[in-house]
RNA sequence: GCCGGCGUAGCUCAAUCGGCAGAGCGACGCAUUCGUAAUGCGUAGGUUAGCGGUUCAAUUCCGCUCGCCGGCUCCA
């Protein structure tokens, strides 16, 4: 009896009922078989020693696939916990998955695992390794599954039987080790050939901060030594361009001890934050916002009225004025109601659209804060949106391309969307977030945009876009977000005058395009590694003498340079030799060095070197302010070679 | 908040087993007048995060507090 094969390359093939995948490998090519550690067989994934009893679709899986390469985590996984069990015969196992550039495993251990521990961890995978044990698989009852594991002591294995609704679940085992598991694995131990263990960490049983805290550990592993060093010399250049070590560095920002979580500006940070500022502000009367400001302190009533009392009071700060409960605000949105509610509206205002920088406070656990990426006081660049229902549609595309013309147009930023939908804490009838929701969710796809939806994740008053940017290690941060609200309008019984002259409810938006400014300055640090385009650089040029002889001629460049356009150029007076003075301007990463001596005195000129460019031969003074204004002006990511000149070969 | 690690000069880091707290960079001063990534010499700079304990003696050992780092949870 034959079974047939389809190949992926389209090409049917005849085989023995019961044919291995590996041995179906094997007779394509030895190299494929050596290569192959799974196979997916009409889109299943699979052993590599599964018997094809029918007709199928099969495709081999090397580690060259991100699926190949995933199955090898999670196989290192079990090999960690193989090690594990060996030197802790009392660990009790909880998961152990592959992640993203990884894999972990939790551990129950009655003793936490040191740094150093990791080490020894290491050896006894190694030694499991050189063992080469086979991944054997079978299936089992889940009430037989579930006594053999509470035999072992397994408590959390147990618990996620019970959850299952399988009545037949999979065991995998290699060695003495045996683990509760989908699989497909590696066919043997000896197959993991580099890995590294990276960190340990506290971890809930699943995730719930009222269940145990575990012991997590995390490794990586890659399908050749190459691979694994190219990633941990990654790891090593990205903590390089950490926006707190930058802002460190180039002065930017700082945290102190007498304010966790709420960050200082640096002169030449605010720079920046102004630069942006500015370019904020331009957009938004570009596009029909009015910018308001409302006050950080109100009335406790008010965030009772707001719904934030009930749903948001672990995280904000309140203080006593007169005998009387104020909160200082943790959203922006209250004011913004009060600023609407304070004379009657007409359908002819509508869309209204206040934009405001508003500062907020939030208490976030200690744990949390993170630079400028986590901190407790943000300053938002929110904007709340009252318009008719008819505008709802037109409002969320016209917010949608405005974030997408800031992140990809502007900064050259990539990001992904989700649409967090009602979380367990909410407000309001399920109807209404069903609408709110879906309009959200019209929008996109009218936009054809790609998102995941993140069930539950919404605010307490309604659901909401939400756009993440990355950091330099690749952890994702909500910046940007969209919320469709028709709770605050009900609650604050906000109305407008319609065209039939009776009142109406108007629905509101509240957006932030960059987020936070803090955040979003975290995020331009680690994207620039603190490299600044020119619009946005502290310094935008630094005029270096040549000597002490110079000094005339090079205050005499640096006042024409700030006459009129307020660009930002510094003076290095310091005696020293040119070669240092480059030195620490490429340190401080400016855009321009201009060097300036006998010749550039004779000449009016200035000798321009770019931070990343090199020398760019000499330029008047006057061609060199217009290339660097018009650079600055158009916000351009990068120099404009044409007006500033070719490298020097 | 929870689990673990860490905290020495402005910054980066040393200091053997518990035995006088040090270097480089930076800052300041003097000399040098220099052409595209570090000129030389000198000076100042410390409650070793804070508080308490053990000890003849604590940067070192113990406890508590604060802060930071990596995660978990949470969120812009």
């Amino acid at each position: 009896m034959a079974v047939k094969i389809t190949l992926p390359d389209g090409s049917i093939k005849d085989y023995e009922r019961g044919v291995s995948a590996l041995e179906v490998a094997e007779s394509i090519s030895p190299r494929l078989a050596k290569a192959a550690i799974a196979v997916r067989v009409e889109g299943v994934m699979q052993d590599l020693d599964t018997e094809i009893k029918e007709d199928s679709l099969l495709q081999i899986i090397t580690v060259e696939q991100p699926e190949g390469l995933e199955i090898l985590r999670h196989s290192a996984a079990h090999i960690m916990a193989e090690a594990v069990k060996r030197l802790y015969p009392e660990a009790k196992l909880a998961i152990g998955p592959a992640i993203e550039n990884g894999f972990y495993y939790d551990f129950d251990v009655p003793d936490s695992f040191s740094p150093e521990d990791l080490g020894r961890i290491e050896d006894e995978m190694r030694r499991i390794i050189r063992e080469d044990q086979a991944f054997s698989h079978w299936e089992l009852d889940k009430e037989t599954a579930i006594r053999e594991f509470a035999a072992k002591g397994e408590e959390y294995k147990v618990e996620l039987l019970q959850d299952m609704d399988d009545e037949k679940v999979s065991i995998y085992r290699q060695g003495d080790f045996i683990d509760l598991c989908r699989g497909p694995h590696l066919p043997s131990t000896g197959r993991l050939k580099a890995f590294k263990l990276l960190n340990v960490a506290g971890a809930y049983w699943r995730g719930d901060s009222s269940r145990p805290m575990l012991q997590r550990i995390y490794g990586t592993a890659f399908a050749r030594q190459k691979d694994l060093d190219q990633y941990l010399q990654r790891l090593e250049e990205a903590a390089r361009r950490d926006h707190r070590r930058l802002g460190k560095e180039l002065d930017l920002f700082s945290l102190q001890d007498e304010g966790p979580g709420f960050p200082f500006l640096h002169p030449k940070g605010m720079v920046i934050w102004r630069a942006l500022e500015d370019f904020w502000r331009q957009e938004h009367r570009r596009r029909g916002y009015q910018e308001i400001k409302t006050p950080i302190i109100l009335s406790e009533s008010l965030w009772r009225q707001s719904g934030h009392w009930d749903h948001y009071r672990e995280n904000m700060y309140f203080t006593e004025i007169d005998n009387n409960t104020y909160a200082i605000k943790p959203m922006n949105c209250p004011g913004s109601v009060l600023l609407y509610r304070r004379r009657l509206q007409s359908y002819r205002d509508l869309p209204l659209r206040y934009c405001e920088l508003g500062l907020v406070h939030r208490h976030e656990l200690s744990g949390t804060l993170h630079g400028l990426m986590r901190v407790r006081c943000f300053h938002q660049d929110d904007a709340h949106i009252f318009m008719l229902p008819s505008q709802i549609q037109e409002e969320i595309e016209g917010v949608i391309e405005f974030i997408d013309y800031v992140y990809r147009d502007i900064f050259g930023l990539n990001y992904r969307v989700e649409l967090s939908t009602k979380p367990e804490n909410a407000m309001g009838p399920d109807e209404i977030w069903d609408v709110a929701t879906e309009a959200l969710r019209q929008a996109m796809e009218a936009k054809g945009m790609p998102y995941k939806i993140n069930e539950g994740d919404g605010a307490f008053y309604g659901p909401k876009l939400d756009f993440h940017l990355e950091d330099c290690l690749g952890r994702t941060w909500q910046c940007g977000t969209i919320q469709l609200d028709f709770m605050f309008p009900e609650r604050f019984d906000l109305t407008y005058v319609g065209e039939d002259g009776n009142e109406h409810r108007p629905v509101m938006i509240h957006r932030v395009i960059f987020g936070a400014l803090e955040r979003f300055i975290g995020i331009l640090i680690e994207e620039f590694a603190g490299a600044f385009p020119a619009w946005l650089a502290p310094i935008q040029a630094r005029i270096i003498p040549v000597g002490d002889r110079f000094l005339d001629y090079a205050k005499g460049v640096q006042n024409q340079l700030m006459a009129d356009d307020h660009l930002r150029i510094d003076l290095d007076r310091r005696d020293e030799k040119v070669g240092y003075k480059i030195r620490h301007a490429q340190l401080e990463k400016i855009p321009y060095m201009l060097i300036v001596g006998e010749k550039e005195e004779a000449a009016g000129t200035v000798s321009v070197r770019h931070r990343q460019l090199g020398d760019l031969g000499s330029l008047s003074v006057e061609a060199f302010r217009e290339a660097l204004c018009q650079e600055v002006k158009s916000m351009s990511l990068a120099p404009d070679q044409d007006k500033l000149g070719k490298p020097m070969p």
